[in-house]
RNA sequence: GCUUCCUUAGCUCAGCCGGUUAGAGCAUCUGACUGUUAAUCAGAGGGUCCCUGGUUCGAGCCCAGGAGGGAGCGCCA
């Protein structure tokens, strides 16, 4: 050894786990005293992603992939496997020659079974896709048994699926759905935050019972066999753990409308909860509400916000997700893309509700609940409204105070409330809102009128003393509206783990 | 909460008026086939007919209760 600093060898990479490493011998050139540094070398063969590769143009190169099998065929000189990672609704083609790898290797290349690919990604020789993978080695990471393992490769019913949930966003329905959610949550912030509004977060316990958006599930710390008493025998709300009873949220609006006051323009999103005893295809007890709330914005201005929302969570669906919408267009619903597409370049149609009523007054078809003004409108009026008479979506304004919400601005006519609701084909009600009563004085009187306690809601009339000001907002459940632009037909298949009367699980 | 329908193989479903050993397609397994596309072809295995009780000589089928699921309605987003 001389006194000269030796060579040094560069660090190894380090090894990623989601990396296929390919070690191999590498010579990096002579060292000072005329040995040469050799080192193992590991060349990371990074993953690639499905979605990429289907599109690739730079073919016959290594490649690296890992996903599940949805179908393995072929004979006994060349076998096909079907990959998907989730990335994308299509499947990347292996193909497996029998002279690497024989039929009885790839036993537990099965439905189900996580795997991974090195192989060589080469222009298709089949019909029925351009790219496909000529395998070099492929490792099983997770087996299947086909004899236990519950999703077969031919369809299942949506209601069978609901029973495996933890199974279900395995299939071509499920990861398009939940794709398709993903992007429309997505396009709500990005909409949202383009356009000036900050999210802000409501609580999720909250103390007022007075909502009056229905029945509310309890939180409380009290034991439930024997919770302690007051004197005359009830439950003592003092000894729970807010000193006082609380319940799960039924809606953040009137949380909102504080933020609206000093931010200007807000929305919140996040997950609402109803223990209404609700078995319908559009109702969970636990779902997601998107409500934003705007300072001096009018009924008009509302009505504005919430059309062009709406559309543009449907454009973006369409821009971003059109392989996933193709397939559940085919598979479900033939009307699908010409119904969205129609959403976004019809405009709504705008009427009040004593207008409605008039045309159902005089509609040819025969309704079960009879029409007339005062009474809410059911879901067939609705119905008919939306798909028979206008065949767009329909916003409703101007109900009778009586059917709404006691904060809901009054008209000058003293009758009706500045309220509008979004019907959508198909959904019925995909949006309710309102201007806000933001006199002290008419409000006050409204919650006596409809026996709202003023007491409890001290701070939501201290927005109307100090700094009163026009304001307006709405509600959008977010499943419905991924139940519109999925096309699928229940609400409970719109969510990853629907809970609904009698079942919580996963 | 109301109305109504359903529960038979791993999945989808048939099963006649109550009659002997409960069927089909797909899936699975075995075999055939040189590039498949839900591959195809041949064969095999696979059943607590949701549970409990009742009627009957005899119940998958009729009756009662229970459990689970779907659809419609109401409440709502």
């Amino acid at each position: 050894m001389s006194g000269r600093q030796p060579r040094r060898c560069p660090p190894m990479a380090e090894p990623v786990d989601w990396a296929k490493e390919v070690w191999h011998a590498r010579v990096l050139g002579p060292t000072f005293d005329g040995s040469f540094c050799v080192i193992m070398a590991t060349e990371t063969l990074r993953r690639s992603g499905i979605k990429e590769l289907l599109v690739a143009t730079n073919l016959d190169r290594e490649v690296l992939v890992k996903g599940w099998v949805r179908t393995r065929r072929g004979n006994k000189y060349v076998q096909f496997i079907a990959l998907n990672d989730g990335s994308t609704i299509h499947n990347l083609q292996v193909v497996a020659s029998a002279e690497l790898f024989p039929e009885e290797n790839l036993k537990d290349v099965a439905t189900g079974a996580s795997v991974a690919v090195r192989g060589t990604l080469v222009a298709s020789q089949g019909k029925g896709q351009t790219v496909e993978i000529q395998a070099l080695e492929i490792t099983v990471l997770g087996k299947a048994d086909p004899e236990e393992y519950p999703l077969q490769k031919k369809g299942h019913s949506l209601e069978f699926l609901r029973e495996i949930a933890h199974l279900r966003p395995r299939t071509n329905t499920f990861g398009a759905v939940l794709r398709v959610r993903h992007a429309l949550a997505f396009a709500v912030h990005e909409y949202f935050n383009k356009n000036g509004f900050y999210y802000v977060h409501t609580p999720i316990i909250t103390g007022s019972d007075a909502e009056g958006a229905g029945q509310m599930f309890r939180v409380t710390t009290l034991a439930p066999e024997h919770p302690p008493r007051t004197a005359d025998g009830s439950v003592d709300f003092s000894e729970d753990f807010f000193g006082k009873p609380t319940n799960l949220t039924v809606s953040g609006q009137l949380e909102g409308e504080i933020a609206a006051m000093a931010l200007g323009k807000i929305y919140t999103f996040g997950p609402t909860f109803r223990a209404e005893n609700s078995n319908t295809a559009r109702h969970l007890a636990e779902f997601w509400m998107i409500e934003p709330e705007m300072a001096f914005y009018e009924l008009e201005d509302n009505m504005d916000l919430a059309e062009d929302f709406l559309k543009s969570l449907v454009r973006y669906a369409l821009a971003h997700c059109a392989d996933d919408l193709q397939f559940l267009n085919d598979q479900y619903d033939k009307e699908l893309l010409v119904r969205l597409n129609s959403v976004v370049e019809t405009e709504f149609q705008r009427l009040t509700y004593t207008e409605a009523v008039e045309i159902l007054k005089t509609a040819k078809q025969k309704f079960e609940f009879p029409v007339g003004w005062g009474t809410d409108l059911q879901s067939e009026h609705e119905r008919y409204l939306v798909e028979k008479h206008f065949k767009k979506p329909v916003i409703l304004t101007d109900y009778p105070k009586e059917v709404k919400s006691f904060y809901m601005k009054l008209n000058e006519d003293g009758r009706t409330v500045r309220a509008m609701d979004v019907l959508f084909p198909g959904i019925g009600e995909i949006i309710g809102g309102s201007q806000r009563e933001e006199d002290y004085t008419k409000l006050i009187t409204r919650m006596a009128e409809m026996h709202v306690p003023a007491e409890d809601l001290w701070w939501y009339l201290d927005l109307r003393k100090f700094g009163t000001a026009p304001h307006s907002g709405f509600g959008l459940g977010f499943e419905r509206l991924v139940l519109f632009v999925t096309g699928m037909a229940n609400i409970r298949d719109v969510i990853p783990f629907p809970r609904y009367p009698k079942n919580a699980a996963f």
